[in-house]
RNA sequence: GCUGGAGUAGCUCAGUUGGCAGAGCACGUCCUUGGUAAGGACGGGGUCACGAGUUCAAUUCUCGUCUCCAGCUCCA
C-alpha cells in the first residue's frame, strides 16, 4: 500500500470527524507530508487537546464502519456551484484556480465529500493505525498577509507497530534535543531574559569544544591554501549602502546610531554612499572586500581565498528564534575567493570536496545537494546570474552530483548551492553553502590586471563549511545525543581516586596525561566511587581512570569506557597510547 | 511578525476554589575513606517572569509587556 495515499485518506477522516463534531468548520487542504499528514480548517475556537481526543474517537467510528471512498467528476461550473452550496469557500477558491476540466471529488459515508485529485484507499477500514499529534496555526496558501487556520497534524501507518516505532522515534528526538542537553551538559545557555533572545553564551566546556573545531578549521583552511584574515564587528554604514545590504537586508541588521563626524570614504557605488553611521555586520563579506581592494591584485595573485570565524549578527523576528539552530548573533566559518574565470570551476569543486572531507570528519553523511536560483529581490545583470548558475551547475554535473534545483532561493547578490547533512536520526541539517557572486565585485569596483596589463574583474566565491558554529554545534549534540567522540569531548578523561592517599599518584598520572595535551579532570569530591561513576556517566565523559591502593601498588590505572564500564587496569604508557591513536583518526 | 499553549528554587515538577510557598535532584557543613551508575545527617536557597488594575488581602482573578514551547512565514 502506498503510504502517502494511506496518510492523504486518513486525513479526510480527519476532516469528516472534524465536520462531524463542528459542522461549521471550512475546510482548506489537507494533504500527506513526509511523517504523516495535516488538514488545515477555520474555525473560530481553537482547537484543545480534548478536541483532538474527541476526533479521534469520531475518527474510529468512521474506520469501524469501513466507508468506501468514492470518486465522482463533475465540471468545473457544477463543482463550483457544489462548494458554494456548501459555504466551503476555500475548497471554491481552489477550483477556482484550477484549469477548466472535470474536477474530481470524492465521497465517504453519507454526508462528506472533498474536492481531492485522488488516488484514494478503498475504504475506511483499510486505516489500521494513526494519532493525532498536535495543532497549530498555519497561513491560508501559506502567504503571511493570508488569514490564519488551524492546521492539525497527524500520523498513520500500516501497522500499529509502525506507529509505535515512530512515536518512540519523536520521544528519542526530545532526549536529543540540543536546547536541553546542551546546558545539562555545561556547553551553553541563552540568557533571553537578561541578554536578549537569540544570543549564545558558552560556557567553559562549550567555549573549549568550540575552540577545538576551530582549530580543526583553521589547521586545514591553511592547509588548502587559504589565508586567515580577522576584519571589525561594527562598519561604516556607507560600506553597507555600496554592498546592498542597505537596500536589500535592512530589516536584519543593527544600526548603531552613534557613529562618527566625518563619512567614510566612498569605494564604489554612488556619491550619497557615505555613511557616519554604523552598522554591525551581518555579514563578512565587506570587510574581506576591503583587503583585497588593498592594493593592485595581478592575475599571478588569484586565487586569493581569505577565511574569516566571522561572528555576525542579524536581527531575526522573536518567531523564528530556536535554541542554537535560529539565533542573531553567531559565527561563521567564511571564507570568499576572489578567482579568475578559468579558476572557478575548479575552486567551486575544491570547495564541495573540502565540505564533504570536514563533514566525514566529524562523522555525519552528506545528503541532499539543492542548487537556488535568483530570487525576486536581487541585484545584478541576468546575463551574470546566468552564469553564475550555469557555473555552479558545471561544478555539480562534472563532480557527477544529484541536485535538486530551488527556483528562486538564491542570495540576493547570487545564485548557491547548499549542502545539508544527514544525522543519527537521518534528519537533514542546513550547514554549508557555495555562493558565485559577479554582482559585489562589480558595486566595490574589484579588478585585477591580466597578462596584457588590462584590469579586468575577478569573480568572487562566498562559502561556508560548517555554517554557522553555534548551528553545527547544535547538530553535534544531538547527532551524538551529546556523547561527542573523543578528539571533541572538552573533557577526555576523568580521574577518580578512591580515597586521599592516592591523590599523589593521581596528580602524577594527571600531570603525564597533560604533558599529552589529554583534556583531563580530577573528582575530588568527597564522595563514593560509585557516586563520581554516575557523575562521569552523566556528563558523558569518555574515558575515566579509576585510582586506589591496588593501583597504587602496580603502578597501573583501571579504565572504564562509558558505556561499555570496566575495562581492566593497564600501565598508564598504554592507555595514552591509546588514547592518543584515537585522537588523530578523529574518533 | 502571525495562531495556539506556557512561565513557581540552578534543574524536574507539586501546590494555593484569593489568606505565612513545597518535594526530589543540585548546592553547603559535618559524619563516612569507599572498588565500577545515587552512603548518612543537618542546612542555605523564592519579588511564584515583569508592570498595571480589581480586592481588606493577588503567586492565584483581569489587562498589558517580555520570554519560552508547537507550528506558519523567513533563514546560516
Amino acid at each position: 500500500m502506498n503510504l502517502d495515499v494511506l496518510r492523504h485518506s486518513c486525513s479526510h477522516v480527519m476532516a469528516e470527524a472534524v465536520k462531524e463534531l463542528w459542522p461549521q468548520t471550512k475546510l482548506a487542504i489537507g494533504p500527506a507530508i513526509e511523517d504523516g499528514f495535516y488538514y488545515d480548517f477555520d474555525k473560530q475556537a481553537p482547537f484543545t487537546d480534548a478536541d483532538l481526543l474527541a476526533i479521534e474517537k469520531i475518527m474510529q467510528k468512521i474506520i469501524a464502519r469501513d466507508d468506501p471512498f468514492l470518486r465522482e467528476e463533475l465540471d468545473k461550473i457544477k463543482a463550483i456551484g457544489l462548494f458554494k452550496k456548501l459555504n466551503e469557500d476555500y475548497k471554491v477558491q481552489l477550483i477556482e484556480a484550477l484549469p477548466n476540466q472535470a474536477i474530481s471529488i470524492y465521497k465517504t459515508g453519507k454526508v462528506f465529500l472533498d474536492l481531492c485529485r485522488g488516488p484514494h484507499i478503498k475504504s475506511t477500514g483499510q486505516i489500521k493505525a494513526f494519532k493525532l499529534l498536535s495543532v497549530a496555526g498555519a497561513y491560508w496558501h501559506g502567504i503571511e498577509t493570508n488569514p490564519m487556520l488551524q492546521r492539525i497534524y497527524g500520523t498513520c501507518f500500516e501497522t500499529q507497530k509502525e506507529l509505535d516505532e515512530y512515536l518512540k522515534n519523536l520521544e528519542e528526538v526530545k532526549l536529543r534535543d540540543h536546547r536541553k542537553l546542551g546546558p545539562a551538559l555545561e556547553f551553553f545557555d541563552i540568557y533571553h531574559e537578561e541578554a536578549g533572545a537569540g544570543l549564545v553564551f558558552y560556557h567553559p566546556k562549550g567555549a573549549l569544544l568550540r575552540t577545538i573545531i576551530e582549530d580543526y578549521e583553521k589547521k586545514e583552511h591553511l592547509k588548502r591554501g587559504y589565508d586567515m584574515v580577522i576584519t571589525p564587528h561594527i562598519m561604516d554604514v556607507g560600506l553597507w549602502k555600496t554592498s546592498g545590504h542597505y537596500d536589500y537586508y535592512r530589516e536584519n541588521m543593527y544600526f548603531l546610531n552613534i557613529g562618527d563626524d566625518k563619512p567614510a570614504k566612498n569605494i564604489g557605488g554612488p556619491a550619497q554612499n557615505r555613511g557616519g553611521e554604523f552598522v554591525l555586520r551581518p555579514m563578512n563579506c565587506p570587510g574581506h572586500i576591503l583587503i583585497y581592494k588593498s592594493k593592485t591584485r595581478s592575475y599571478k595573485d588569484l586565487p586569493i581565498r581569505l577565511f574569516e570565524l566571522g561572528t555576525v549578527y542579524r536581527r531575526e523576528k522573536a518567531g523564528v528564534l530556536h535554541g542554537l539552530l535560529r539565533v542573531r548573533g553567531f559565527t561563521q566559518d567564511d571564507a570568499h575567493i576572489f578567482c579568475l574565470p578559468e579558476q572557478l570551476s575548479q575552486e567551486i569543486k575544491a570547495i564541495i570536496d573540502f565540505v564533504f572531507d570536514t563533514m566525514k570528519v566529524f562523522g555525519f553523511d552528506t545528503v541532499g545537494i539543492e542548487l537556488s536560483t535568483r530570487p525576486e529581490k536581487s541585484i545584478g545583470s541576468d546575463e551574470d546570474w546566468q552564469r553564475a548558475t550555469e557555473a555552479l551547475e558545471a561544478a555539480l554535473k562534472e563532480k557527477g552530483l544529484k541536485y535538486d534545483v530551488n527556483v528562486g532561493d538564491g542570495a540576493f547578490y547570487g545564485p548557491k548551492i547548499d549542502i545539508k547533512l544527514k544525522d543519527a536520526l537521518k534528519r537533514t541539517w542546513q550547514c554549508a553553502t557555495i555562493q558565485c557572486d559577479f554582482a559585489l565585485p562589480k558595486r566595490f569596483n574589484l579588478a585585477y590586471i591580466d597578462d596584457a596589463g588590462k584590469e579586468r574583474q575577478p569573480i568572487m566565491l562566498h562559502r561556508v563549511l560548517l555554517g554557522s558554529l553555534e548551528r553545527f554545534i547544535g547538530a553535534l549534540i544531538e547527532h551524538y545525543k551529546g556523547e561527542l567522540p573523543l578528539w571533541l569531548s572538552p573533557t577526555q578523561v576523568l580521574l577518580i581516586p578512591i580515597k586521599e592517599t592516592v591523590l599523589v599518584y593521581a596528580q602524577g598520572v594527571k600531570t603525564k596525561l597533560e604533558s599529552h595535551n589529554i583534556r583531563v579532570d580530577m573528582d575530588l569530591r568527597n564522595e563514593t566511587l560509585d557516586k563520581k561513576i554516575r557523575n562521569a556517566e552523566i556528563n558523558k565523559i569518555p574515558y575515566c581512570l579509576i585510582l586506589g591502593d591496588r593501583e597504587v601498588k602496580q603502578q597501573q590505572v583501571s579504565v572504564r569506557k562509558k558505556g561499555s564500564g570496566d575495562q581492566g587496569a593497564v600501565v598508564l604508557e598504554e592507555f595514552i597510547g591509546n588514547l592518543i591513536n584515537q585522537i588523530q583518526e578523529h574518533k
